[in-house]
DNA sequence: TCTCATGCGGTTTTT
DNA sequence: CCGCATGAGA
């Protein structure tokens, strides 16, 4: 990821417990210990209101700098000391900020070197924004605070601890894809598939067993084998979990998971770092799940005497943190988040954990972040009424001195297109108006949603980037490459070898794959090894052949890792290996572009290695497992951004699109049957809401294509959530439908939601007669894709539009692929198109 | 062993 | 609609 900054990166690479500061405070400098200010040593016992900001005032002078434009409930969130502080942030209230200045403020105060401070945030954008933006306050002074993700805060602790627990530090991490690449195989020996067992639904349940700290023992005993579907399962955890272990690999949820073991299982090493932070704050803490908890926990634990005692024997400065009874107490512990903004409980995370924070950490202060300071009132309006229909919640609600602002503006559009035209069109209008295209976003439940707006967007020459679709290290080539990569790093990583074996096309075929699987296995070789054997294997000379010379090529290339460059390392495999080549003289033209991204892929590891001029290989392939769809948001693009709502989190922009909300899109189909589901589809739509600052707009289609087929989709019941006065429809669900031809209202429309109490306009319900209506719809679009070739056209020229008619070209703009006509329409209005695949003639 | 044709199934959100 | 698995033929 790029959040690591190299003196960051230094400081973790060799030996991280040199390397820390800490260990250099001249002895006796008291100021830097906890123990210079009020309450380190014993806190003020529970929410005590002393420490902060009253009691003896800062004497550090840029302490008012800090505290600048905040409200008081922001600087009681910066100022406060004590053991743990919750701070209740809701939706653009300012968190950020408090949470950068807090850190801040600990450093000026000298309360705490920088390396003493652990942040931890969900995603790398998140890091990387908060690493700027306390580095903005500090400057230097903010070199060696690790301020990462959970993810990337726990390799580095096991990338340096792993030699404790039978793995090396070369280890592997295995994301969702190759994880489910693995089950793929274990179920099939298995022969699992005939319980219904999938590598999706394996691997879901294995993820949530994990964030729940379950390993295959524990699960094991709890387990009731008489069931055969359980005891497959079993096997299948017990296959999945042993091939990690040979592998020298770990997924995504041991990254986590392992660490909470490593520090129960060797206390000394949880001292270690228990000692180092000794300021744990935690953003988006609605988000975190059971293992990530259990990691706070023990990050934050006092350490006891006896293991001081051992501590200082080997040399460590430990006397300037102990207490009264010698022991170091626990870290102080920071919080930020908002139950209402939980999002992720599908993937394990505990609302309890913040819910129940108080009860957790007795004493705990809570601070309440309510004013918000980027939306209109009328935005927060409607979300307070949306988010109010959510039980068992604490009342909250924000409010802005901002002034009403525009209403809401709703439409309804025929069908998804119809819906994306209407959006294209309102973001020029907006454009027009003086809105920069990087001030506007465009959300959506599903990423299959994304194909209609791509298709309007690019007929209309909107400038657009799709954040977190498919990814540049997704693609398939691309991985092929990553493979190569990590098979060199990690010569025990049998899925790599194999995903490379016969990639690029040399013959090895899966009769050969297996042959060597079994001979490894026989022998008690590893799968590397069993390729180096290979000529004792009595294979055909042909295939003999292509394995030793992959196995010769693994190896010259890990003797030019020494050395040190990757970019050298990846040139070497991707030509040698002859994948670029491959590609390269296919004749499947997509194989073309294949080629360049893998080349790509060097540029990628040239810049790494100007960003980390000490990385090594390992460290490459540790950034890009980590890297994550939210975190190459480049806002500077100057392009509208399309995203999930997922995605969207944490995020705001001057307008905002929510499209789809319709019944089985949001909430989503999918939710029904989880316990909290529909109140968690409605935090996502709560999400979506309270990222715009001046601008909603709230979309959905009557009919929606799904899977090839187009269906009737209904009104999101969160639609009506939305006090009536607040929303000003351009077209209505009922006008869109009553537009269509007749009134025949369908039997099962579900008239009682939508009453005269709530929006004007939406009684009528969707009826089944649109379908067959399609073809008269005004708006309606095509969806072929079509290429103009060198169509030539200049202002004056009259042209025909299959879904706009006639109009006049006003001015082309752009060149070659790229031009755009101007056209001013009869009747639709003024239009930009790409001309070369618009669908239009010239008359 | 590779390539092509056909049929089937799946589909939420992601570190 | 699309990608993937499966099976036949080269």
């Amino acid at each position: 990821m790029t959040t690591e900054n190299p003196s960051d990166r230094d400081s973790a690479t060799p030996i991280i417990l040199d390397g820390w500061p800490v260990a250099e405070i001249p002895s006796g400098d008291g100021v830097y210990s906890n123990g210079s200010r009020d309450g380190a040593n014993g806190w003020p016992g529970g929410g005590g209101a002393g420490a902060g900001a009253g009691s003896g005032g800062p004497g550090w002078g840029g302490a008012s700098r800090l505290l600048d434009g905040l409200n008081p409930q922001q600087r009681e969130a910066v100022e406060y000391r004590g053991p743990a502080l919750l701070i209740v942030a809701g939706a653009g209230s300012g968190k950020t900020s408090v949470l950068t200045r807090r850190v801040a403020s600990l450093i000026e105060s000298r309360e705490a070197w920088p390396s003493q401070i652990l942040a931890i945030t969900f995603t790398n954008k998140a890091a990387a924004e908060m690493r700027e933006r306390v580095g903005a306050l500090l400057g230097q002074g903010a070199d060696g605070m690790w301020i990462s993700t959970f993810h990337s805060a726990c390799v580095r602790i096991l990338r340096k601890e792993a030699e404790n627990f039978g793995f090396t530090q070369s280890f592997t991490i295995y994301d969702s894809a190759d994880s489910r690449v693995l089950l793929k195989r274990i179920i099939k020996e298995l022969e699992a598939d005939t319980f219904g067992f999938t590598p999706a639904n394996a691997s879901a349940r294995i993820s949530k067993l994990k964030n729940e700290l379950a390993d295959v023992e524990s699960f094991a005993r709890m387990v009731n084998t008489s069931d055969p579907q359980e005891a497959m399962f079993l096997a299948i955890f017990r296959a999945y979990t042993r091939a990690l272990t040979v592998a020298n690999a770990f997924d995504f949820d041991d990254l986590i998971g392992q660490t909470v073991y490593l520090f129960r299982a060797f206390p000394h090493v949880a001292a270690k770092y228990q000692r180092r932070f000794r300021h744990v704050l935690v953003d988006e803490y609605q988000d975190t799940n059971h293992a990530q908890y259990s990691l706070i926990r023990e990050l934050t634990r006092a350490v006891p005497t006896d293991m001081v005692n051992e501590l200082e024997a080997a040399g460590d400065h430990v006397r300037n943190l102990r207490d009264d009874e010698g022991k170091i107490p626990g870290a102080s512990l920071t919080v930020v988040g908002d139950s209402d903004q939980s999002i992720y409980a599908f993937r394990g995370a505990d609302i309890r954990n913040i819910t129940e924070f108080e009860r957790d950490f007795p004493g705990a202060k809570v601070v309440l972040l309510e004013q918000n300071y980027r939306s209109t009132q009328n935005i927060l309006s409607a979300a307070n009424a949306v988010i109010a229909n959510n039980f068992d919640r604490k009342d909250k609600k924000l409010w802005s001195a901002g002034g009403d602002g525009d209403k809401i503006i709703g439409f309804t559009g025929y069908s998804g297109h119809d819906e994306a035209q209407f959006v294209a069109d309102e973001i020029e209008k907006l454009h027009a108006a003086g809105m920069a295209y990087s001030e506007i976003a465009v959300f959506y439940r599903t990423n299959a949603q994304t194909r209609a707006l791509e298709e309007i967007f690019i007929r209309s020459a909107l400038p657009y980037r799709i954040m977190g679709g498919t990814k540049f290290y997704e693609r398939a080539e691309i991985k092929d490459a990553m493979a190569y990569l990590a098979a060199v790093a990690n010569p025990l990583d049998t899925l790599a070898m194999r995903r490379i074996l016969n990639t690029p096309k040399r013959g090895i075929g899966p009769a050969t794959e297996t042959q060597l699987a079994s001979f490894a296995e026989a022998n008690d070789i590893s799968f590397r090894e069993a390729l180096r054997d290979a000529a004792s294997l009595g294979l055909g000379p042909k295939v003999t052949r292509a394995i030793t010379g992959l196995s010769e090529l693994l190896d010259e290339a890990s003797a030019l890792v020494a050395e040190g460059k990757v970019s050298d390392v990846i040139t070497l495999l991707i030509t040698k290996s002859g994948l670029v080549e491959t590609l390269r003289s296919s004749r499947d033209p997509q194989d073309e572009a294949r080629a360049e991204n893998v080349e790509e892929l060097i540029a990628v590891t040239k810049d790494f290695e100007r960003n980390n001029p000490d990385g090594n290989l390992v460290d490459f392939l540790t950034e890009v497992s980590l890297v994550a769809a939210a975190d190459d948001l480049d806002d500077s693009s100057g392009t509208v951004s399309l995203m999930t709502l997922h995605t969207a989190k944490g995020l705001e922009y001057d307008a905002v699109f929510l499209t789809g909300v319709e019944e089985d899109l949001l909430p989503h189909r999918m939710s029904a049957g989880e316990p909290g589901g529909p109140s968690e589809e409605r935090r996502l739509f709560y999400v979506g809401i309270t990222r715009a600052r001046k601008k909603l707009h709230i979309s959905l289609a009557m009919t929606r294509a799904q899977y090839g087929e187009t269906s009737v989709a209904m009104p999101s019941r969160y639609l009506q959530e939305i006090p009536a006065e607040l929303i000003e429809w351009r077209q209505s669900p009922g006008m869109a439908n009553s537009r269509g031809g007749t009134q025949s209202r369908a039997l099962n429309a579900q008239k009682s939601r939508w009453g005269d109490d709530s929006a004007p306009g939406l009684q009528g319900s969707f009826n089944g007669k649109a379908l067959t209506e399609k073809k008269d719809w005004p708006n309606r679009v095509t969806n072929q894709v079509r290429d103009n070739g060198d169509l030539e056209l200049q202002s004056g020229d009259r042209i025909r539009h299959t879904d706009f008619g006639e109009g006049r070209v006003q001015q082309v703009t752009g060149i070659g692929a790229k031009r755009i006509a101007h056209v001013a329409f009869d009747s639709a209005g003024a239009k930009k198109l790409l001309i070369k695949i618009a669908p239009i003639e010239k008359i």
